[in-house]
DNA sequence: TCTGGGGTCCTAACGCAA
DNA sequence: TCTGTTGCGTTAGGACCC
């Protein structure tokens, strides 16, 4: 707890200096590094089956309007002499891993924001390195040192403003050649609106086609545009919480601190098919697999889940969600598959599933359990509870026959006296509405 | 032969308890 | 005892990010 406080109060000084290091086409950088005879050449890395995209592609394959979530048929057909690389996600992990280990040997205050690129609050490591742009060359140097890959590095003084500079220091595509990148762009302090209004609004984190459209809509096509709108409007259109967002990113204004050691909000794993699927065994075949694959990780990262969710898209993109939550976390395959076999059968799967996903949330770590006890289902479970209970790993036919069929109801019911003809998952049980 | 897989955050509707 | 309000947790869906 002292770490953090510390940490709060060092980043909300009023002068901050935040990098954003962005390494430049990561996947495909590092294949080049291994398979050095693709240099020069237009590489793709991504799904390579017929319902694949692009993961990355390299600046000569942008030259061909490759990018980056296109299908990669359309990649094909853009740039058909590309090489397609499947990708290779653990070695991509072991490369990254190096990368943050030079980010570290900057300042501890590092958040990852991917495999690829994080930010660096540098405002307490100046005395010791120098000024934000010689520590972006710097990082830049050690990084290249230790693992012969390129990055991009944006110095501002806050984090919605470090991520758009990296932008601009960037190498870029177009189809006469690649220009070259400065590799390091400073937004100055004072100067930030400078730099800011003249962005197309589309380049504001949390401005994707949905919002643009409304945007666009209402006149609005620059960051300047946008500053100068009136607020209460905005928030009429966006909602409260984008309206008012946008509208102080506008303004060049981002309190948010760079957090080291974000833990992991949910963990899920989904898969698409190569053919659509309507047949009940198959899909629960697979419910099975990826529920396997994410208690492994529960496990593996140490947390329980008290809320699981099943995703189903349908062969014509339509997209369902169920979810149920438990008094007491799991960690077990057999344990998530109990609990969203149930909400699989509910499920009409006729018109042919695309994508089947499930995701665990709602973690908690082993040390957290004790405080559920604190409150609602816990204390009935507490009474009779016994060493045994503090383990991470709940089976559920083991609450079932301990504690009756109310302990794996949605803990919205725990507690409650509830009519047993009523559904049996309650609220969210979609037979019940 | 359009449209992956890993996530985060926000909102609305609803039921329940205080 | 009844009713309305408020707050909270759950569920479902949507938008967005890399």
């Amino acid at each position: 707890m002292a770490r953090v406080s510390i940490v709060s109060i060092h980043q909300t000084a009023s002068l901050r200096t935040i990098l954003h290091v962005d390494m430049d086409m990561f996947y495909v950088a590092v294949e080049l590094r291994r398979n050095p005879q693709l240099r020069g050449r237009p590489v793709v890395v991504g799904g390579n089956g017929s319902r694949g995209v692009v993961a990355a592609a390299s600046y000569e394959a942008r030259r061909f309007g490759v990018f980056s979530a296109m299908s990669s048929a359309q990649a094909k057909r853009l740039c058909p002499q590309a090489v397609f690389l499947p990708g290779d996600h653990d070695h991509y992990c072991d490369v990254s891993a190096d990368v943050f280990e030079v980010f570290h040997s900057i300042t501890p205050l590092v958040e990852g924001l991917s495999l690829d690129e994080a930010f660096l609050d540098v405002s307490g490591a100046m005395r010791l390195f120098g000024d934000g742009v010689t520590i972006a060359h710097e990082v830049r140097r050690r990084i290249v040192q230790s693992t012969q890959l390129a990055c991009s590095v944006g110095v501002a003084p806050n984090k919605f403003l470090a991520k758009l500079a990296s932008i601009a220091a960037k190498p870029f595509a177009t189809r006469e050649g690649v220009l070259p990148s400065p590799g390091v762009f400073e937004v100055l302090p004072n100067h930030e609106l400078e730099f800011l209004h003249p962005l197309a609004v589309k380049s504001l984190w949390g401005v994707g086609p949905v919002t643009l459209e409304k945007l666009v809509g209402l006149g609005i096509t620059t960051v300047g545009d946008l500053a100068e709108f009136d607020l209460s409007v905005l928030v009429a259109v966006l909602g409260n919480s984008l309206g008012h967002h946008l509208h102080e990113l506008a303004q060049g204004n981002d309190t948010s601190v760079v957090e080291p050691d974000r833990d992991a909000k949910s963990i899920g794993h989904e898969e698409t098919f190569s053919s659509d699927i309507t047949d009940y065994q198959l899909a629960h075949d697979h419910l099975v697999r990826m529920s396997d694959a994410v208690a492994s990780r529960c496990r593996h990262n140490d947390v329980g889940a008290r809320t699981l969710s099943l995703k189903i898209k349908y062969a014509d993109f339509r997209l369902v969600t169920r979810s149920v939550s438990v008094a007491l976390p799991v960690t077990t395959a057999q344990a998530i598959v109990r609990l969203l076999e149930p909400l699989l059968r509910g499920i009409d799967l006729s018109a042919g599933v695309r994508l089947i996903g499930v995701s665990a949330r709602n973690l908690i770590e082993p040390d957290q359990q004790m405080s559920l006890f604190d409150t609602g289902m816990g204390d009935r479970l507490a009474r009779n509870l016994d060493a045994s209970w503090t383990s991470t790993t709940v089976a559920i036919d083991e609450i079932r026959d301990r504690f009756g069929e109310s302990a794996i109801k949605p803990a919205s019911a725990l507690g409650h006296e509830r009519d047993p003809s009523a559904s049996k998952w309650g609220p969210g049980d979609p037979e019940s509405k």
